[in-house]
DNA sequence: GCCAACGTTGGC
DNA sequence: GCCAACGTTGGC
């Protein structure tokens, strides 16, 4: 069982709007090390620290869960789509994801005060110009993500 | 909107 | 294989 942060735009999928559907395809990405974490390391029952980027107030806001192994993300060969890969073909497919399923909502544990917590002084998320969108999390990190979200 | 940091592309 | 140019991410 392994841990994750996966961060959402919460004007693409929120919170709320992960948590009102039974699971949520993660589309979109286009970033080679993220789709490896999806493809090849990512099990079922995995936990997952979701995570609102690019808005107002950045940080965790919920809990969810992996629950499908990875299969080809049906976006890439959809030419209406933004997310569209004209080298991708579903002979040969570029792009794998996975399923999550939200299970709870929880406060919004801020970035800076996942900052100031010196148990997440290592997380990837935190670490100078980190963009990716799916990084592991250690186990000590998540106790310390849970303790925060307790307070 | 700014801009630092990073990833990708493509000419050579 | 190098690397400059370009595009993207994402906090601020």
């Amino acid at each position: 069982m392994s841990y994750w942060l996966m961060k959402s735009e919460p004007e693409e999928v929120s919170i709320d709007d992960a948590l009102a559907l039974p699971a949520v395809p993660w589309v979109g990405v286009r970033n080679y090390q993220a789709r490896n974490f999806m493809r090849d390391t990512m099990r079922i029952g995995d936990g997952v620290l979701f995570y609102h980027s690019s808005c107002a107030e950045p940080g965790i806001t919920g809990i969810a869960e992996v629950i499908s192994g990875s299969y080809p993300d049906s976006t890439q060969f959809d030419v209406s789509s933004k997310y569209f890969d004209p080298k991708a073909t579903p002979e040969n497919p570029r792009w794998m994801l996975v399923d999550i399923k939200a299970v709870r909502k929880t406060r919004l544990l801020s970035l800076s005060e996942m900052r100031n917590c010196e148990h997440l002084a290592e997380m990837l998320v935190l670490k100078k110009g980190s963009r990716l969108s799916i990084t592991p999390v250690s186990s000590s990190e998540w106790a310390a993500v849970m303790a925060l979200l307790d307070e």
